[in-house]
DNA sequence: CAAACTGGTTACTTCTGTGTAACTATCCCT
DNA sequence: AGGGATAGTTACACAGAAGTAACCAGTTTG
């Protein structure tokens, strides 16, 4: 577990990969994404591929195209973050109020 | 997704909710997750009782006793960090290595 | 020739989270 | 009366994560 949040820690990195599922344009990215700095954007973007989650194909062209994607491996998280997301918009009356 | 990281996104969060598998007095909490300062591991755990995850039960006697569980709702999520769990064991050779 | 587009990088600052250490209250035991 | 146990709290310091702003390189377009 400890080692789990060392890879998916990053206060972006679970949004980010809930929005991969689809290949997105950095740019594409950037924008819908717009909470985070492109700084930062890189960054987990990097950590993600490192980690094998994430793959980036960058293509030769002018102006530059780099596309983001899901790993076959950081695909099979995408079941768990949905269940974690309903886990949450299940939350009983009490606390609902967040 | 952004809330759920707001509710789970602590350091520490997914690790003590781990180990609230049965109720925990404080001080097994404490010495368990000894890499976890006592002042944070209260305060992680007093997030997670006013999110509805944690149910915290004083005991009125001498020496306290404080009783650490999960509610209903936070039992819910053991089944989905087992299977984060094994997400992150199943990481492909390429980055398993780490 | 200059401007614009894309996908960054770099330097610097700020802020949030976390850690450390010392202190508290109450009761029991000797 | 003194010391130990439990479950904290408080003040302060610090590191790393994140934010901001400016800059770069290559190519196409006007």
């Amino acid at each position: 577990m400890t080692r789990t949040m060392g890879v998916l820690g990053g206060k972006w990195k679970l949004i980010i990969i809930s929005y991969l599922t689809q290949p997105r344009r950095f740019g594409q990215l950037a924008q819908r994404l717009s909470l985070i700095s492109r700084k930062v954007l890189t960054e987990q973007l990097r950590e993600l591929e490192e980690d094998g989650i994430v793959h980036r194909e960058a293509f030769a062209e002018a102006p530059p195209r780099v596309e983001y994607s899901l790993t076959e491996y950081g695909r099979a998280l995408l079941p768990i973050l949905e269940q974690l997301s309903a886990w949450h918009s299940a939350a009983p009356a009490a606390v609902a109020g967040q």
